[in-house]
DNA sequence: GAATCAATGCATGTTGACAATTTTTAGAAT
DNA sequence: ATTCTAAAAATTGTCAACATGCATTGATTC
């Protein structure tokens, strides 16, 4: 059987469609942080029934966006100082071996795409004048990298876990929302190694990339923490 | 005698006692692999609605036991060599840095647990005469030492998603069911390292530990996929 | 006035029926 | 016999109502 071609026929179904919508809403913060995610009041907004929304809610709980406790329902991640460094420690781990298995098994064209991310990146650089680029590239990057391990096990920790996780957090905190300079440098050097299929330089260059980010995020989150550490978060 | 097959705890809804039942099922062959999970066979079976089998589908989605495509249902996970040597590329990336982070934040009181184990597996391993130890000790030890690197993000990976795989695994594989002698010689180094703070060492120790045991399946699976190649699986 | 406890309201857990889709099966045409 | 088509059977998706268990409120007691 052949499948069709011009029209895309993803089979929809409601529940994966509210999967999206509240996946999205938490990301951009539209649901705050730690807030209850109260199945008859999100039923009757989206105006949808229950069933589908509970399995909705299921699914964020797999990607670790929510959290929920029997017979007390599902609440928002909170994503504070400990749990976000926790994560990039389990990035750093995951992404490093995804690296090294890119290096050994990445097809030329997935290179390929590796550099026409990173020359569109330096482009998107220059034009803005600035030391920056967008997080957009920064994901593409790293997706076409992780997709290239060809480890489904890797790639769903990562994608499906804990980058949704990373982008929430980026995106709530603007000063992480951009790229440095510095890190479209070691992209080059990643897609370098990887290129010369030299699986132990790719390991290393990730591992340190992703520990630069985590150093810079510490930095900033202990500065802004110590701030604010009179304020409480309010869970209503 | 049945031997316990995970920690894992859910409360005390329907749903979660399902989830429980499936898991153990599926890990344990009852239920074969690549078979389909339906949910009014399944539902009329256990003698319950098809809203909580559903929901305990979702989860063991979510923890790798099975896959459901929408309109089509959810079948069981099917553990080629592909898949496994995947597993453990992933456990030998993220069990490492558990070691690491285990050296520099397990508590005292979890470092002696982590050596009663190791006790009593040599105990066991002298008294039945033999050059293995139970699966069960490796668990505990493993599980232990994953507790005390004090992350959730990688304790929920290893434990919630990696090691039911695991268990399925090596139950279903009878040469993977017990542990070899040199595992525990592992073991000790792994113990000693974390005992001694040096977070370096513990890590290399953990990734050669499972770099060894990932050889080993590497080895027997090649070889015995050699001899039944010509079996197809049916996927009733 | 503070603490305890019962009653009420409300959110979650569960159920069975209905709708939509996929798979199977039976039949007709080549 | 084989392939294509269409009806039927079975399965999954969705809904609305019921059951159950928390949580809050208000009355009572010390």
């Amino acid at each position: 059987m052949q499948p069709e071609l011009s029209t895309a026929k993803v089979s929809h179904t409601l529940s994966g469609e509210l999967t999206i919508t509240l996946r999205d809403a938490i990301i951009t913060g539209e649901i705050a942080q730690g807030s209850k995610l109260s199945e008859t009041k999100l039923a009757s907004e989206l105006d949808v029934s229950r069933g589908p929304l509970r399995e909705a809610l299921r699914n964020l709980e797999g990607m670790n966006l929510a959290h929920s406790i029997p017979q007390q329902g599902a609440r928002v991640v909170v994503l504070n100082t400990e749990l976000v460094l926790q994560i990039y420690d389990a990035r750093e781990a995951l992404e490093s071996k995804a690296a090294a298995l890119a290096a050994k098994h990445m097809a030329s064209n997935e290179i390929d795409e590796l550099h026409r991310i990173i020359d569109a990146s330096t482009k998107q650089m220059k034009e803005t004048t600035g030391a920056f680029f967008p997080a957009e590239f920064d994901y593409a990057f790293h997706e076409t990298l992780i997709k290239g391990s060809h480890n489904k096990v890797i790639e769903r920790a990562l994608l499906l876990e804990l980058y949704n996780l990373i982008k929430m957090f980026r995106y709530q905190n603007s000063f992480a929302y951009q790229s440095t300079s510095n890190a479209l440098i070691e992209h080059r050097q990643i897609a370098y190694a990887i290129e010369q299929r030299d699986a132990v330089l790719a390991e290393v260059a990730m591992r340190r990339h992703i520990a630069h980010a985590r150093e810079r995020i510490a930095r900033k989150l202990t500065e802004t923490s110590r701030q604010n550490s009179s304020r409480l978060a309010t869970t209503k």
